[in-house]
RNA sequence: GACCCUAUCGUCUAGCCUGGUCUAGGACAAGAGCUUUUCAAGCUCUCGACACCGGUUCGAAUCCGGUUAGGGUCACCA
């Protein structure tokens, strides 16, 4: 049985390589009918702290991931303990004050990775390894070997970043007679302009991505598209299918960087193919959060509105942006739209359209677009001429959804009303 | 500095294992056009890469070696 296991340290936020790291694991062991066990790593007391506890949870939950089980290394000190008092007894170690440290014997040793193949090491390199600190705290390594091994851990999926740690740890497998299990070594992920992919470049905690409003499951494919492909020219993968498509041995050996355009054009196709009804659920938290609707607001108006917007929209954070004229009538109006009311004074123009309207029946687009029409060839201007002071009369906007489709949303009385405005 | 990992368009990648079908395919971005009331979307097209040197071979993006470049690790942090 295929056991895996994602163990952040909560001393600080998941980070996009984390969440890749775990994506990886889950992933891993869901295409195996295996077992994914999230372990936190919080033996440091001091720099560990339970706000980014929760924030990862929270994260890997929002993310899809869900663990089979859960530990905390700061529950198992007295397991560590035991296992260095018997390295002791063996003479494999030794003690220096209250700390013990495992005597390293210089050896060639091999690995072989699931994703790099053969990596050899010489462990004459690698000086004699603190096992157990002198505040009796165990070290990274050693507390990691036994729970890997004490769990039932069969493949280890973790950054390139702990290659260097293998060496070390194998030594501790082969003294405590534990099994070795696999290794894969993922590739780490970059900034855009190379390097570490640091808050410089852009946000790195997997909650900042959601607050601004990316999807789970567009956040998770474009995660994945990063250092893995599906082959046949796939771009967009459903997580059920890429369960059935993995294989550890398909990812890439490469450092790959992390490219916001890219995320942005998953993140729309993630959009767009929802049904309006779901998008407004996505929605309607943020819009709640961010004070734009209340939360017994129509939302028959709403799914309208998001019926506008899903087409042209990156994010759910962009919906919140162009969308707030909708929603309240003294919205801002941008420098651009400005010049478009200011250019030419469309008094005669508002008041005739004003008065067209009023005699519509229905107010649906078509109506709205063939009233519009009409005026436009009594006057002999040319639609354009009227169709951008009006956009900008009533969304503050030089840019945004059919003029046609946005009044009938609007209304006959708001068009009127901001129309009006605008009459001197 | 030592050790380790890596190397295909600007970016993500397919191809590499099992050399010939590769005048290297796709996606994002960029540019042009179509459509159009704007912005998007959509459609069509363009630009654009096998890091370098050597070897093996009839033949190398694919195999081997070196160079260079990038990344990682060298803690009583994880």
């Amino acid at each position: 049985m295929v056991k895996v296991r994602f163990a952040p340290s909560p001393t600080g936020y998941l980070h996009i390589g984390g969440g890749r790291t775990a994506l990886f694991n889950w992933l891993y062991a869901m295409s195996k009918g295996g077992k994914f066990v999230l372990r936190i790593e919080d033996t440091d007391v001091a720099r560990s702290k339970k706000e980014y506890l929760d924030e990862i949870l929270d994260s890997l939950t929002w993310l899809g991931f869900k663990w089979d089980e859960l530990y905390f290394q700061s529950q198992r000190f007295d397991i560590y303990r035991d296992y260095a008092a018997k390295l002791l007894a063996e003479g494999l170690a030794y003690k220096d004050g209250e700390a013990v440290i495992f005597k390293v014997i210089p050896e060639k040793i091999k690995i072989m990775d699931q994703i790099h193949g053969e990596i050899e090491f010489d462990t004459g390199l690698i000086k004699d390894q603190v096992l157990i600190k002198s505040d009796l705290s165990p070290t990274y390594n050693f507390a990691c070997v036994i729970d890997d091994a004490s769990m039932g851990i069969t493949h280890i999926i973790r950054g390139d970043d702990h290659i260097s740690n293998t060496p070390k740890q194998l030594i501790l497998y082969k003294a405590m007679e534990f099994p070795v299990p696999e290794f894969a070594h993922l590739p780490l992920i970059m900034g855009t302009e190379g390097g570490r992919l640091s808050k410089r470049t852009g946000a790195t905690a997997i909650s900042d991505y959601r607050n601004m409003g990316y999807l789970p499951q567009a956040l998770v494919n474009y995660l994945l598209l990063l250092g893995w492909s599906p082959g046949g020219n796939q771009e967009l993968i459903d997580i059920n299918e890429a369960i059935k498509k993995f294989d550890i041995r398909d990812v890439n050996k490469t450092a790959a960087a992390f490219n916001m355009e890219k995320l942005n054009w998953v993140n729309a196709e993630y959009i767009r193919k929802l049904s309006p009804e779901k998008l407004l659920e996505e929605l309607k938290p943020l819009l709640i959060q961010k004070q734009i609707v209340s939360n017994d607001f129509d939302s028959n108006y709403l799914l309208k509105v998001v019926k506008l917007f899903q087409q042209r929209i990156y994010t759910l954070q962009e919906f919140c942006e162009f969308s707030g004229f909708f929603f309240r009538d003294d919205f801002e109006i941008t420098p651009e739209a400005e010049k478009r009311l200011t250019t030419k004074d469309c008094s005669k123009e508002f008041g005739l359209l004003i008065e067209k309207f009023k005699a519509l029946e229905n107010f649906d687009h078509a109506s709205i677009e063939q009233a519009f029409r009409s005026l436009v060839a009594e006057l002999q201007i040319k639609a354009g001429e009227l169709v951008h002071p009006v956009r900008a009369a009533l969304t503050g906007k030089t840019i945004g959804p059919g003029l046609f489709e946005l009044i009938e949303v609007l209304g006959k009385p708001r068009t009127e009303q901001r129309l009006r405005k605008f009459i001197r």
